[in-house]
DNA sequence: TTTTGTTTACGAAATTTATCGTAAATTGGT
DNA sequence: ACCAATTTACGATAAATTTCGTAAACAAAA
């Protein structure tokens, strides 16, 4: 059995972690021009954190070019699954459902995906 | 029209804050205990925690007696809202959809609870 | 081959968060 | 009034996270 350690991503390495999931392959640049988008940040502060990523495994790279190309090397599905058992335990007492009813009280959901919220439930309801 | 600043709370103050939703009101020692149910800490770690949560306003305290009495200064609704809502958008794409989805595929929720979301979403359906 | 621009490596500083030791203040009991 | 126990205040340290300056390595162009 394998015991792997799960390493929780911070802030700054979720922002880097978006971009790779996204776009699937990526070099520092492409990451640094997607965060500056959207926040003041060195080129050399995107870089660091990558590094880091890196030494801790959260990202694989191919550094046989100058330009070092990376991805993801945790899913963003594992990631998901990982963060969200966290907020309902911190902060809605264990409970998924009250978490769910938060989120679908104040986001606006379309009528496709009430239904396809409808559908899991109907399948959670047969078991 | 007034422009308060949202005060992000940490990990461990978010689990001071989860014993003052619960019990409306308590002392350092109160909160402590609780705590140390979960986690080894010791006490004026959590005292130091519960002051700084003062200076910051995320707890309001009466201090006319001995034993400082606290009581949570932010709602435990406005809070998830908060983090939930940053959650969304870091980490599912801006989607509640699929942070619900997840949310109900991971973890089992009770017949009841179920009725619950399904209410929920009768209603989300009329309108 | 020199120059120019880009990228990585390294390390240090700054910031934020968490922890706790020690001393002072306060209260209640004797 | 004194002692013991509890609580707060203060400040220092530790640990984790974020930031970036500077230099070295590299590659493409002139």
């Amino acid at each position: 059995m394998s015991v792997t350690k799960y390493i929780k991503p911070t802030e700054s390495e979720l922002e880097i972690l978006q971009v790779l999931w996204e776009r699937e392959t990526a070099s520092v640049r492409d990451v640094h021009e997607e965060l500056a988008k959207v926040k003041e940040v060195g080129y050399t502060t995107t870089l660091k954190l990558m590094q880091i990523m890196h030494e801790k495994g959260l990202v694989r790279r191919d550094d046989s070019f100058k330009t070092h190309i990376y991805q993801p090397a945790v899913s963003k599905e594992k990631t998901q699954k990982h963060l969200l058992g966290k907020m309902i335990n911190t902060l809605f007492g264990g409970s998924s459902t009250e978490l769910v009813i938060q989120a679908l009280g104040n986001h606006k959901a379309s009528p496709e995906e009430l239904n396809e919220i409808q559908q899991l439930l109907d399948n959670l309801k047969k078991q």
